[in-house]
DNA sequence: ACTCTTTCATACTCACAGGGTATCAACGGT
DNA sequence: ACCGTTGATACCCTGTGAGTATGAAAGAGT
C-alpha cells in the first residue's frame, strides 16, 4: 500500500480526459508505453480497475470517475500549495483578486476603496481570467480571492454572496422578440448562444459543479502567463456585441453588465424564468489570511450598503 | 518551475511539525542528510525560504507557515483520492460513517432507519474514531460522511447542522459546586480537565481550525486498521467517569451524552456561559455521491423532526 | 474473409534522482 | 576550552521511470 504520487494522478487525469493513451501521452509530452505502464501500476496499487480498455476505445469505470474527480481536486490543492508559498515569499505581498472584467456589478471601485481603508490591506493585483475560470484560479492559488457569478463550482472555496441581480438577454434591437418587454426562456429556443465555450460570461446558468467548465486546459501545462488569448468562437465582449447586433446570436448578461454597455442596436430584456445572477466573493478554505479576511469584509460591507435588502446567508469559516 | 512532489510535501510537513531535522527524519524512517537536501531543494524550487535554521534550532518563516497549512490539505486530498478510489472499487459498496461513540444525540438509530428507507441507501459501516478526528477521517477519505460536534475544522467539508444542545459539566456529586443548580466557566477555574489530549469528547469548545488536533498521527503511517487503541491519559468513557466520580477532574458533555450515562455519583450541571454543542452531518466537498446525499437527507429530516424549532442555515452544495 | 490500420501492451535498455554512509562545521552549554 | 548536538557537504549506489522497438488484438474497409 504505497504512497500515491502526483505524477500518477497527472497521468491518470490526462488519460481519463482524453480517453486515449496516445493523445494523453502527447499532451503529457512523453511516450505512450511508460504512460500505459504508469496507469496500470496505479491500478495495481489501488487494487481497482480505473479504465476499461479495448484496443479501440478507453472508457472510465465508476471507480475511475470517482478518482478523476478527487485527483483533480488533489492536483489543485498541490498547485495551490506551491503557488501560495511562492507568493508568500515575495517581497511585496499583494492581494491577487480574480475576476472577469465587468462582472463586478459596478461595485469594484467602491470595494477597493473600502479595502484600502482596512487595517490589513495590501496592494491589489487584478487577475483577469478570460473564462469562467475565476473559481479555478482561486482554487489553485493563482489568486487569493475572486469575484464570481453564482452558479460556480465552490469545491474548496468559502464564499459570501454580495449582490443579486437579474440576468438580461441581449438581442438585436431589430429582433421581433425585442418588441416584448419581457421574455421567457422558451421564447429563445432555437436562438444560438455563444456556444462552444459556454463558460464565458453568464451564459447557461445550468452547468454546475462536476465536469462542465474544467475538462481541458487549453494552454500548455505549467504556463503561468496571464492566460493565453482564448481563440474560441467568440469570447471577448466587443465581438459578442457585434454578433448580437447582427442578430446572429443572443446572449445573457447580469443587469449591471448590460447597463455598462448601452448600445442603440442592442435591446436588453428581462427573462422571467431565469434564475438571477448572484455575485459572490470567494476565497480558498485553506488560507486564513488577514488580508483576504479584510477584503471580504470590505466587499460585504460595500455590497450591503448598495443592496440593503439582501438576505444574510452566512456560510462556513 | 518544476512540478511539486508529494514526497517533498510530506518531508516538509514532518520537519515543520518537528522543527528538528533529525527527529523528522526518524519519523519518516530515513536518514537526515537526504531530508535536509530535499527540503533545501523544495525551497529552491519555490524560490522561498521556508525554514530558518541555526545549528541549534529550526523555526518556520511566514512562507513556511503558509505552506504547512496548504501542504496538509493537499496531502489530505491525495490520501482521500486514493482511499475513495479504493473504496469505489470494492465489490460491496458501503457508506462509511465516522462518529465518536455516543455523540449522536440519540438520533443515530432513527437516522439509520430513515436512511435505510432511501432509494440510494447502502449498508452503513460505522468508523469509530477515538479522537475528535471525525472531520479528518472524512477529509482524507476514510469515511464518506461523519457526525461531529460543532467547533470542528470544516476545511474541505460541506455540512448541515442537525441539532443543538447545551454542554453540561460532569462532576462528582460530592463536589461543593454540585450544590449550585447552574455554573459558570469561571467557577470551574483550576479544575483539571481531561488534559493531554483535549481532542476527546466535547472538551474545550475553543480550539478551532489550524493546528490543534491534527499535528501528530500517532498510528504508523498507512495503517488502515480500525484506529489503533488510544493509550492517552484518560480517553475512554468509563475511565473518565471513574475519575470524575473520584472528584479528580471535571468534564464537559453534550446533554444527550449525559442522559445516557446517569450515575448516582456524578452530577451534571449546565454551564451558563458555554456555547452549546451543535451536532452536524458533514461530508467531503469533493464527493457528490448519491449515497451520501441520501444519508444527509435522512439525517436532516430526522433531526428536524426531533428538534422542530431549529433554524435552517443551508450552506454550500 | 482477408488485410490494413489503429491502439494498447510487452521487452529491453539506460540514465538520473533519491537515498545511504561518512564526515565536517558551527553553535551552545557547562 | 571542550564536548555534544545538529544541520550541511561529499560521495557512492541502487531503483525506477522513461525511451525505443516491437507485438498482438480488434475494428473498418473492400
Amino acid at each position: 500500500m504505497k504512497e500515491l504520487e502526483v505524477r500518477q494522478l497527472r497521468y491518470f487525469v490526462a488519460v481519463a480526459e482524453e480517453l486515449h493513451f496516445g493523445r494523453a501521452a502527447e499532451r503529457l509530452d512523453m511516450a505512450q508505453p511508460p504512460l500505459s505502464r504508469a496507469v496500470r501500476e496505479l491500478e495495481r496499487q489501488l487494487g481497482v480497475l480505473l479504465l476499461k480498455r479495448t484496443t479501440r476505445q478507453v472508457t472510465l469505470t465508476p471507480a475511475g470517475r470517482v478518482l478523476l474527480q478527487d485527483a483533480r481536486t488533489a492536483l489543485d490543492a498541490i498547485s495551490a500549495a506551491g503557488r501560495r508559498a511562492r507568493h508568500a515569499g515575495e517581497t511585496t505581498p499583494r492581494l491577487r483578486l480574480a475576476l472577469k472584467a465587468d462582472i463586478d456589478g459596478g461595485l469594484l471601485p467602491r470595494i477597493l476603496d473600502a479595502y484600502a481603508g482596512e487595517e490589513a490591506a495590501l496592494p491589489v493585483e487584478l487577475v483577469l481570467g478570460p473564462f469562467g475560470e475565476q473559481a479555478q484560479a482561486v482554487r489553485d492559488g493563482r489568486a487569493d480571492a475572486g469575484l464570481l457569478l453564482s452558479p460556480f463550482d465552490d469545491r474548496g472555496l468559502d464564499y459570501e454572496p454580495l449582490v443579486t441581480e437579474p440576468f438580461l438577454v441581449a438581442m438585436a434591437a431589430a429582433d421581433p422578440l425585442a418588441a416584448q418587454p419581457c421574455l421567457r426562456l422558451a421564447d429563445l429556443a432555437g436562438r444560438s448562444l455563444p456556444g462552444g465555450s459556454p463558460a464565458d460570461q453568464g451564459v447557461a446558468p445550468g452547468a454546475h459543479g462536476s465536469a462542465g467548465a474544467r475538462d481541458h486546459q487549453p494552454s500548455p501545462a505549467g504556463n503561468d502567463a496571464p492566460a493565453a488569448s482564448e481563440a474560441r468562437s467568440a469570447s471577448d465582449l466587443p465581438e459578442i456585441f457585434r454578433l448580437v447586433e447582427l442578430g446572429s446570436m443572443v446572449c445573457f448578461f447580469p443587469a449591471s453588465v448590460a447597463w455598462r454597455y448601452p448600445r442603440p442596436e442592442i435591446a436588453y430584456r428581462p427573462v422571467s424564468d431565469l434564475e438571477p445572477a448572484t455575485l459572490a466573493v470567494a476565497w480558498s478554505q485553506a488560507s486564513h489570511s488577514a488580508a483576504v479576511a479584510a477584503f471580504v469584509r470590505a466587499a460585504v460591507t460595500v455590497a450591503a450598503a448598495a443592496q440593503p435588502e439582501a438576505g444574510n446567508t452566512t456560510n462556513g469559516s
